[in-house]
DNA sequence: TATTGTTATACTCTATAACTATA
DNA sequence: TATAGTTATAGAGTATAACAATA
């Protein structure tokens, strides 16, 4: 079997559809965009019928384990810029699932907390997104996820 | 050191910055989307001057490594969408980065193929996007970089 | 009928600037 | 002056539908 270099004429098969990326897939960081994108449509796919998003989602799960926090403060812990939690956060209020309060000590602030169709909905969501991690990962035992999770967390 | 429950109410550190992450962090998606989310940050900064976006480099290596690619296959190796190929290719035929010629065999296909100019600028890009891999991975071995790629292509 | 490439369109995500009210 | 939150806006990225030309 001769090795393939760059100087030969593409088949077939590779000019139309089996093409070479050797460049790319030597990258980690487009190993980590692809992974990324194809949890992320899975995650999305798994809220199908919820009406809600992975970032709504993820909100909920802040406030839940966080209760009375700062909005900002949700926006810096999930990477929101504050000019985009507003609407967000107007959307998860309007559907009653959090409520947010005038903070006592800065009346600037606002402290945020689950009510209690927001903790159904997102402990239906949990069950979800966890049973969606089951899928996606299925290839990769419990060690194996494990060391993937430390070596992402050393990024 | 008291084990820290949900039920104590946040410290001000917590409240403001430092905020509960359990369920998120317990996500390996959450972890990839981060990750990813840092990688394609330093990427994009890494072509900063260089006038091109992360996507147009992936086209540019595409076409290197498969002279005369049709470009709808393009757009299938990289998860890009017919209908999105058309601006890009536009852009990157404008910028005389690469040439599209009638497929001699299907007249509804174009190849495509790499110009002077385009060597030129993805060779750049290339050396720019290695060195900034190299930054961003530098707390993990080369055996670690590894790993993580092995784990990443079972997800 | 199916496919290649194009156009138009829309929705999400992200980023910036300007504004208010408080501190 | 600086900060919390809001509004408006603009740029990417992504997705679908409809079309012309060709298979």
């Amino acid at each position: 079997m001769a090795a393939v270099t760059f100087d030969e004429p593409l088949t077939e098969d590779q000019r139309k559809g089996g093409l070479r990326t050797r460049f790319l897939e030597s990258l980690l960081g487009y190993a980590v965009r692809r992974a990324s994108n194809s949890l992320s449509a899975d995650f999305a796919k798994s809220m199908e019928g919820t009406g809600m998003r992975p970032v709504l989602v993820s909100i909920l799960a802040v406030v839940e384990e966080n209760p009375g926090v700062n909005q900002g403060a949700i926006g810096r812990a999930l990477g929101v810029a504050r000019a985009n939690m507003a609407p967000l956060m107007n959307d998860l209020e309007e559907r009653k699932l959090l409520r947010r309060m005038p903070d006592k000590n800065d009346r600037r602030a606002v402290s945020v907390y689950l009510r209690k169709e927001g903790e159904a909905v997102l402990k239906e969501c949990k069950t979800r997104i966890l049973a969606q991690e089951k899928r996606a990962l299925k290839n990769l035992t419990a060690s194996e996820q494990s060391a993937l999770l430390k070596l992402l967390n050393k990024i």
